[in-house]
DNA sequence: AGAGTTAATGTAAGCGGTTACATTCGTCAA
DNA sequence: TTGACGAATGTAACCGCTTACATTAACTCT
């Protein structure tokens, strides 16, 4: 495999040049290569190879009105539920032609309207976005987008194209079931950084206690600060203060599940006969701690490699097949922290 | 704000209509505003906003030669440790006119040097890449770039260019010594996913028990696998099997600190007295867990976002100040988890 | 007043590909 | 033999900007 030292600035003149071609079956090799003769395809392919030829994006973007990037906006960089959607994005991505372009919203309805503005700008191939609560004029530019626009970690009524996730509101009320089927009949909630996404899992708690009869009471703790394991614990302690008949709590993700364990064993509550905790995500951790916590497993990565899926089906499929809703559910991990009757 | 619902697709040309000038005049008004007169400037900017106008990224980079994209080369997507490098990169990179191109490598050298080919093809503003431990054809491409490059994550000999992070050696070092000054006298060491960084923080701890003169005997432990809580309790089983006398142990990251502790506790070991924990990285959770966990506090976010810094800084000096290295440092955070000698 | 500056703007040639259209050439049916 | 046709390749315009260079107008200076 000889490089050559000189591949600084290889363009498809060069490589054209070598084989004895125009450009413009060079570009046709590399874009159509069914319509070009077998014997060239391979001298061309050689040439490339020898050359180390790589082709300019930034022309190609321009020439072909259409950029081969994938956009994706998540609302955070550092929460692990996102990560673990990245991480299948970027492998249903490899070995395709398209990369990745990510952004990142912070939770921040607007600036994610101006970041779909500016990925839109690019003429992307796929347009991958977090959630069904966009701005208004958001989702004017994404009806209007000419490319494959991907809803993910939600599923809900009328998608601007296609959508992958789930419930938030089934897989609470369905979290809330199991604590009552446990046993506790004094649940409590949990919850960070209430935006639409929690609320309705808020909804979901809700309406499941109340199907069983059962008052809330002092027992919803809620708080718009981000989460951590820190914030579980003093939710806790708030919670225990206000509403000390509490014998059990959903927790809107596993930090602050997490947060709520230490902060029980600091106060001595045992686990799960005192206090039953059931988080929301199932984090590696949560089977790995002691006690193992319950929780619910949503599919993540699926998620983000269905996505990228979806939009590649699109691009073949032409026909815009609307309502494509991909349903990946949820699975309530039961463990140790939720066993009282057993 | 009334905008333009046309906006589909207003170009340049557009704008320079709308205002009567010349294409170039637009232009120069958004890349060399102090060339164009007072006026213009006003009624381009004016016209812009009403129009709602958005350069297109690709005819940019094929006119100027140059992209405005950041390229960050990260070993992992999901890891904790680089999300919170990628926080701070994003934010210093937002209101910049710089975007930003995330790769992941997955902690193959083969593939880092391809990100690296792929990347500069792009003709990007800078490139930021992880630690010191590039194959050789890729740090050819790196010295050959023609654009600032920073290493993050690691102080070390010789960068390329720039350089920001820690050194891992010393920070090993220092948190054996002080397990050490605790009073553990049979320390041992959990790793996981060894890769060069954590091999230096193998040797940091080595020299340390050496200038104390202990013997390390069979306590070190570790693994390629990657790295979670759930392996941290694996291998601290494997490790108190195969040397019981083992007092303390400094573990690689928290993620294994973490699981070391749930199985010291499934063990009745009792924190601090009968095992010593340290964890390396110092996440949130260290400080929230009961017991609270001694870790190695390192400036993740800072490393992020003073690279970015170290680009825009390499720009506008424009004179390639080599041998350019910060060393952000790192913290003993001791906590109960080590807390013998008080 | 005339020449020389300087500041502000316009003109037009690319940047490196893509692709519609034109051209060439061999094949085949009439 | 000849024209039609299809496959393979070439020609050249164009994608939306940037920028070197040319041009013009307004001043400054002797």
């Amino acid at each position: 495999m000889k490089k050559s030292i000189e591949n600084k600035s290889v363009k498809m003149r060069d490589v054209a040049d070598h084989v004895g071609v125009s450009v413009a079956t060079v570009s046709r090799a590399l874009r159509n290569p069914e319509v070009v003769s077998e014997a060239l395809r391979t001298k061309i392919a050689a040439a490339i190879e020898s050359l180390g030829y790589l082709p300019d994006p930034a022309a190609r973007a321009l020439a072909s009105t259409r950029s081969d990037v994938i956009g994706v906006i998540l609302p955070s960089v550092t929460n692990n539920v996102f990560s673990a959607v990245m991480d299948g994005i970027y492998s249903a991505a490899e070995g395709t032609r398209y990369s990745v372009q990510l952004g990142y919203s912070r939770y921040a309805p607007l600036s994610e309207e101006n970041l779909i503005r500016l990925f839109l700008r690019q003429r992307p191939t796929g347009l991958i976005v977090t959630g069904i609560d966009q701005t208004d004029a958001a989702k004017a530019l994404l009806q209007e987008a000419d490319c494959p626009v991907v809803q993910i970690m939600e599923t809900g009524p009328a998608p601007h194209d296609r959508m992958i996730g789930f419930s938030h509101y089934q897989a609470a009320r369905a979290a809330t079931a199991h604590l009552i089927a446990q046993g506790y009949s004094q649940p409590g909630f949990l919850g960070a950084r209430m935006d639409p996404r929690t609320q309705r899992r808020l909804q979901g708690f809700r309406d499941e206690l109340r199907a069983h009869g059962i008052d809330e009471g002092r027992r919803v703790h809620s708080t718009t600060y981000p989460s951590s394991v820190t914030l579980g614990g003093h939710l806790l302690a708030q919670l225990m203060d206000a509403a000390p008949e509490t014998d059990a709590i959903f927790c809107i993700n596993d930090d602050l599940a997490l947060g709520a364990m230490f902060e029980a064993q600091r106060r001595n509550l045992r686990i799960p006969q005192d206090l039953g905790i059931c988080g929301f995500n199932d984090m590696e951790m949560m089977g790995a701690a002691e006690p193992s916590l319950t929780s619910v497993r949503t599919f993540r990565r699926e998620m983000g490699a269905g996505a990228v899926q979806l939009i590649l089906d699109a691009l073949s499929d032409g026909a815009r097949s609307d309502g494509n809703i991909v349903d990946l559910g949820f699975e309530i991990m039961p463990r140790h922290s939720t066993r009282r009757n057993s």
